[in-house]
Parts: structure tokens; C-alpha cells; sequence
DNA sequence: GGACGTTTTTGACTTTTGTCAACAGACCGG
DNA sequence: CCGGTCTGTTGACAAAAGTCAAAAACGTCC
């Protein structure tokens, strides 16, 4: 539970009562690559962070698989239209490497925003930052062409391009995957 | 003061000290069309209500402003990172028509977050909210081409399209104004 | 109502990116 | 170690969108 803790710590101080009620409501498990935590069509009912290894969000458009994007260790995963709507999910989250993972159910989690006030701070500051975060990558789909888009992504997350399948990235980077191996092959 | 409260308590109830104290730490003003409230370059120290009107977030690239959102009656406006994080912002918010709008200074806001526990939670469910719009937006912008990122904003937003300009609304679409009218032309 | 500045439209052309198809490499299971 | 599947690369071509430049439409201020 220690790297569950100190994830969020650093968000907020955790008091005793809501630790205590933390450990209790807190799953934690081991999960192989190809795992589907969330599929399309289902309701979001659990918020995970991830302790090891990788996993992505994606959506289906057009019969194509749409990478929204991609978590590592320490990263919250969960579709946040779903879980915070209570309904059905438009995305999937899919394991992509063997993982570890702590989780907590909604109506847990609602328990916990309810009765510690750190932890809804804690929910809160993580949504900021995650908004922030998605912003900067909306600007980058918005303005960028092909070309500063995969550099952007290689300075700022350099491990999506060392983990990721080609497909994945080239989906998330918003162009085909015949641009991004042109691009990555210097053309 | 009214319109500022209702716009609030759809997400949570307000109790009787919650609302003392906003109403200490609430400004109300009406400012004309041109106005700036937020320079990029500066901290963004206040969060915005729009009571009335209209305003826009935009980025300068490469000399060209690029808008990132547009804000109606009833919506929150500020820049989330630098709000956040209390560095100098990257965008500029600029209002597009004369409005009336609530503020909240940053200091203040912190102490009604941590004195009041439903008010975190508002705060929270904002922040929530406009993640998923934001998500929604930037999987328009990852996978449609921009005839279907056009017609998708007409059919969510039309108001954008009868209040805002053409080229702020390219630029939010992501494609140049000369194509944004061409496609409005039906061509 | 005319003249100015701003915004929008239009046309010609270029560049970027996508699509389709074939091929090469890597990876895996038997 | 072989065959098959999945993943990435390359080429030829097509489609989408950008750029530049000019003209038209619109607003508004005297």
C-alpha cells in the first residue's frame, strides 16, 4: 500500500481516519498484458492507479481503434464521462503491458470525497492536473502539423514512442501510422 | 447575486456559512466588449462567472492566436494551468461581447475550498465537467476531418457559430478560416 | 449615403497527409 | 526451425487542407 499512499500524498496530506478507510476499500492486484480493465458499453466503476506497467484508453471510430491516451506508473486511469455520469463508457481500457494495480469502486470512492475532505481535495488537484495535461495535447492536435506533434510527444513523454506500438501512437498523434513511420524515419 | 448561486448549487448544496462567505468574496462587474481579463504572461489570480455575454481563451502561435474555447452565460472561465499552478499563463481571455460576470479571487477561492467541504466538492465537479468537454473536443479534432469537426460543432454549439467569428472559429476547429468558409459555403 | 476598416468569400496553386497495396521484419507456437 | 500472424516500412497515387492574393460583403462612423 505504500506506493498507493505516496501517490496521493503528494497531492494533499491523508489524515489516520481517512487512511484507515482507505486500506480498507482499496483493492490491489496483478493484471497481464491484454487485460480489458473498462470495455466500450459498460459503466465505468472503478478508478485504478497504476503501480507497474502500462496501459491505454481507446476509443472505436469508424472501425478503427482511436488511442485517447496512454498511463504509466503512477497515472490514474478511468473514462472520467463514464465514472463521473454513471453511464455507459465510449472508451476501453486495455492492459498493454504486465501490470499492477491498486483500485477503488465509485461508490467507495464517493464514501471516501463524502467523509474526508483531503481525499475530495486530493480528487480534485488530480483533475486539475489532468485537464491541464489534456489541454496541452488538445493544442497540440489543434495548431501543430504531423511532424511537431511526434516531436513534441518525443520530448515530453519519450516512453510512449519507447512502449507503445506504432498503431497506438500514430492513433493518439491524431495521423495514419504510414505518416508516423515516415516522420520517425526522417522524410 | 442570485444567478451566481444557481449556477452553483446544481452541482451541490450551498449551506447558510458556505454562502456568507462567498458573498464576501464574490465581485460582481460588467465589462465591455475588447475587454482582456487575463494577459498571457500573467498569473491568472481570479476564476470567472459568466453571468451574461460572451468571451474566448486563446493561445498565440507562431503569430497567430488560436482559440481555445468560448465561454456563454452561466460558464466558468480562467486558465486552468496557470490558475493552478501560479505561473504565468499562456492564454489570454478576452471578451467577445459586453457581459456581467462573477469573480472569485485565487486566495479567496483556496480558503472557501478549505473551509468549506461542499464547496471543494463544486469545485471538483467543475473541474470534472470540463475535462469531459474537453475530451470530447480534442477526439473531434484527433480523428474528423474538418467538414465533420465543422458540422459536430453546429450540431452541439450552434451558438459558437451564430455569435463567434470566422476565424476565431476556424482556429478553435483547427483549419484555416478559408476552409471553414468554404465548407460553411457548402463546397 | 459614402468612405474606411474589418471580415468573409473566392480562385489558383502548393503542400501535407491519407489510402491502398505490397513487402520486409519480428515474434510466437508447435 | 518452420509457418503464420502481427507490426512496421515503402512506394505510387489521391484527397484534404493550407497559403497567398484579390475581390466582395459588411459595419460603422461622420
Amino acid at each position: 500500500m505504500k506506493p498507493f499512499f505516496d501517490a496521493f500524498r503528494q497531492y494533499a496530506p491523508i489524515g489516520e481516519a481517512a487512511q484507515a478507510d482507505l486500506i480498507r476499500m482499496v483493492a490491489h492486484e496483478s493484471v497481464p498484458k491484454g487485460t480489458v480493465l473498462l470495455q466500450a458499453g459498460q459503466v465505468c466503476s472503478r478508478l485504478y492507479l497504476l503501480e507497474a506497467g502500462m496501459a491505454r484508453g481507446y476509443y472505436l471510430h469508424d472501425g478503427k481503434e482511436l488511442t485517447s491516451w496512454f498511463a504509466f506508473e503512477g497515472d490514474v486511469m478511468l473514462s472520467m464521462h463514464s465514472f463521473t455520469t454513471r453511464r455507459p463508457a465510449f472508451e476501453t481500457i486495455e492492459i498493454l503491458e504486465n501490470s499492477s494495480l491498486y483500485s477503488i469502486e465509485y461508490e467507495h470512492l464517493q464514501y471516501l470525497y463524502a467523509h474526508h475532505a483531503e481525499i475530495s481535495t486530493i480528487g480534485r488537484l488530480l483533475s486539475e492536473k489532468y485537464y491541464v495535461e489534456l489541454e496541452e495535447h488538445t493544442l497540440a492536435l489543434q495548431v501543430m502539423p504531423a511532424k511537431a506533434r511526434y516531436e513534441r510527444l518525443l520530448a515530453q513523454q519519450p516512453q510512449v514512442l519507447q512502449r507503445a506500438q506504432l498503431s497506438h501512437i500514430a492513433s493518439y498523434l491524431g495521423m495514419s501510422q504510414e505518416t508516423l513511420s515516415r516522420i520517425r524515419g526522417k522524410r
